[in-house]
DNA sequence: GGCAGTATAGGAAATACTCCAATACCGGAG
DNA sequence: CTCCGGTATTGGAGTATTTCCTATACTGCC
């Protein structure tokens, strides 16, 4: 038997996918990096396992500095104090562009899958 | 107006999919690591611009390493030699493993659309 | 001979990602 | 009251991944 489990085939990592991922739970509304975490965490595609809290708030870091989000500190609640982050409208935009590539990315999979099935498929019926 | 440029949004790289794209074009047929190179950019997903080529040779090295390809020079034809990759069984075996990965990353890529749209599309029909 | 195209390969930098630890605030158990 | 667990943010360090640039070498063409 073959050990994949150090192999990319078992998909651990779709990471590049994070990024839109926070994009579309911000645009559903603002909300502070720890629940971004979670909702990722929720959504299919990531398994049900929540994804790496610092790269969350890296991810959103780097977006505050590129101008897709804008923060502010939320007190208002008990408990340690929030940064809550919302979509700017460059953020709006680039969700949006990233609608065009996700259609890309699934056409692009889609070929591969159909290759990929006429390729191994071919005959292993057993 | 908003300078998208170094936005992943743009779809620049989805080089995780180039390793699926390696075995699934050595499913059909030994090939070497520059047209393999060039198949990959012929795919779609792919952009059409083919990917660095070292990348792709580094990739083959260690798929070799793995166990799911094995090479052998050819020097049948004119020109410098050709290191020909064939798939091993146990790249097979890897490569139907992904299309269970790729039919993941599509659902995924699906519900991600959906939830995009549905929150970036809610009127913008201008 | 020099140049372009085919073909492989390695070094080094840049980037990305994960794991771990630190800080801080709150509420409850002991 | 003190410690612990959960919420919340952040930084450091190490590893993995990717890209860029370069070197080598063979062939055919001008």
């Amino acid at each position: 038997m073959l050990e994949l489990v150090n192999c990319p085939c078992t998909g651990a990592t779709l990471d590049r996918l994070i990024q839109p991922a926070i994009l579309v739970v911000l645009a559903e509304g603002p909300l502070h990096g720890y629940r971004v975490a979670e909702r990722i965490g929720e959504m299919p595609g990531f398994g049900g396992q929540k994804p790496d809290a610092s790269g969350i708030y890296r991810f959103l870091k780097s977006m505050e500095q590129k101008g897709l989000v804008v923060s502010s500190w939320d007190l208002s609640d008990s408990g340690p104090a929030k940064k809550c982050y919302q979509l700017a409208p460059e953020g709006k935009e680039c969700l949006e562009h990233w609608i065009k590539t996700l259609e890309a990315y699934r056409h692009g999979i889609t070929e591969l899958l159909r290759a990929a099935r006429k390729a191994a498929g071919g005959r292993h019926e057993s």
